[in-house]
RNA sequence: GGCUAGGUGGCAGAGUGGUUAUGCAGCGGCCUGCAAAGCCGUGUACCUCGGUUCGACUCCGGGCCUAGCCUCCA
């Protein structure tokens, strides 16, 4: 079997044949770090992280670069209103992206390329445009000359000439063409600004991710992923800067656009108010439950977020977890394969929901096994939880993570055990039953079973 | 207006031209003094109207509805 995917460039589901085996490149595009990234922002982080671990079980060598954007004027924005250099404010946020996305089980990619480390790139990036044709200089800014690429529109299907008709925007005078869009703009004393042949300034949004591609990449990659509002612009516009400036017929041989994360069905975006912080999420969730939801839905649907969906995935989580705490894994853990069916759905277009099903499958499977087979399958979750960023946990560390504050002592606790264990053994089992109630208010269980009467501390 | 996705059981969400998705909830059972947990069992689900077909939820066409992009956006 071959990793399937489905490709914006076709519209159809291709199979995967990377142009160097021994050196598979993948790119996703990465946050502008302003601010802290919500659960929307998360998704592709989650989903290529996945991409980056089902290939890599396939190729030796996979190079998956994500970017962080720290120019950008909603940065200067964030610094001016706070008084602070760009700085302070994309240090702060890329921190914290680190560690909510770290929360979420999501990998650091094999690089990390920032725009700002790659100024030059760009620059000569842009001077071969212009040289080239491409690109034009006015008024302080250069631009793309969309006239002149006859494959732009190619990825978003759409026609230049209809799309000057439907234009919502005004265009700027300086434009030949409606559709030109920025590769370097000058910067006012008062903004971050670079020297450069036009004055001093600073890059257009879409120019970085095409020369940091290109620098750590090459001019031909595999897989470039992102967002699907990124289709048009962003990556239309990657694709015609790359392909003129390298003179390639490809850019992206596949490309991957992620579905929204919704909320009551409509788009999460600031605008509309209706944005879930993760880093707020995770101070009431565990981000395994997080990342658990995020995979419960194929990736290029919408999937519409909730907190009674977010309670199901942490109820699913506990029976997992459950069943790992009742049953040990073998010895041999890390050699254990991860369930072929899991793997198969994965590398079909990574197909999520199928993978969790045949995760609970399995889970199902152990819950009713021959004790002998046990620690086996319990292994075989464990290999496979570690493929898709679940289950790797102490399954002690996944409870207490999640108990409410308990007062009584454990010398009180068995005490209160021991004397319903005698009022249940003189057949008074109204004392009993009020022993249990009594525990049950202060976030006690009591599970009686066939060895005994066990305990646990009740989950939030 | 142009372009893109989608409409599946109580909810979430895969998938398939004729056969069990899965999860959560519900119901019945096992276990238990009763519970809890766990396990077992359990649902004539595929927007609408036509067409193709021996047979369509699955393919094709029309309609209705929803969301998204066309402007910063994952």
């Amino acid at each position: 079997m071959s990793i399937r995917i489905y490709n914006t460039l076709s519209r159809e589901k291709e199979t995967f044949v990377p142009l160097d085996p021994k050196r598979v490149t993948l790119y996703a595009c990465g946050p502008t770090v302003y601010n802290f990234a919500h659960i929307g922002n998360a998704r592709p982080a989650v989903i290529f992280d996945l991409l980056y671990r089902v290939l890599s079980r396939r190729f030796s060598n996979v190079i998956y670069a994500r970017n962080i954007t720290d120019v950008d004027d909603k940065i200067n924005a964030a610094a001016a209103e706070e008084g602070v250099s760009i700085d302070v404010i994309t240090r702060r946020y890329a921190d914290a992206y680190h560690a909510d996305m770290a929360a979420l089980g999501v990998g650091r990619p094999t690089v990390e390329p920032r725009a700002t480390d790659h100024i030059d790139a760009i620059v000569k990036m842009i001077e071969r445009l212009i040289e080239l044709g491409h690109a034009y200089e006015a008024e302080g800014h250069v631009l793309f000359n969309v006239e002149n690429f006859s494959d732009y529109g190619q990825l978003s299907r759409r026609d230049r000439r209809e799309m000057i008709a439907g234009a919502r925007v005004e265009v700027a005078p300086y434009k030949k063409h409606p559709g030109d869009f920025v590769l370097w703009k000058p910067s006012s004393d008062d903004l971050p600004g670079w020297d450069s042949p036009w004055g001093r300034g600073r890059p257009g949004w879409h120019i970085e991710c095409s020369a940091m591609s290109a620098s750590h990449l090459g001019e031909v990659i595999d897989i470039h992923a992102g967002g699907q509002d990124l289709v048009f612009p962003h990556h239309e516009n990657e694709i015609a800067q790359s392909r003129c400036a390298h003179g390639t017929d490809t850019f992206a041989r596949y490309w991957m656009h992620n579905g929204f994360v919704t909320v009551e069905k409509r788009k999460m975006s600031k605008s509309l108010g209706n944005t879930l912080i993760v880093h707020e999420l995770l101070k009431q969730w565990p981000g395994e439950a997080l990342r658990y939801l995020l995979l419960s839905a194929h990736y290029r649907q919408p999937l519409d977020w909730s907190e009674k969906a977010l309670e199901q995935a942490q109820t699913t989580l506990d029976r997992l977890y459950g069943l790992l705490r009742d049953h040990a894994s073998d010895a041999f853990a890390e050699q254990v394969e991860p369930d072929p069916a899991v793997t198969a759905a994965l590398e079909d277009d990574l197909n999520t929901p199928t993978a969790l099903a045949a995760l609970n499958g399995l889970a199902r499977q152990l819950g009713h096994a021959d004790p002998a087979e046990r620690p086996a399958l319990a292994a075989r979750l464990r290999a496979t939880g570690e493929l898709v960023g679940l289950l790797q946990q102490d399954p002690e560390a996944w409870f207490s993570q999640r108990q409410v504050k308990v007062e009584l002592s454990e010398a009180d606790i068995l005490n209160l055990i021991e004397q319903r264990q005698q009022a249940r053994q003189a057949r008074d089992f109204s004392e009993a039953d009020r022993i249990r109630d009594q525990l049950a208010d202060q976030g006690i269980v009591i599970k009686d079973g066939p060895d005994g009467t066990s305990w646990e501390v009740a989950a939030r």
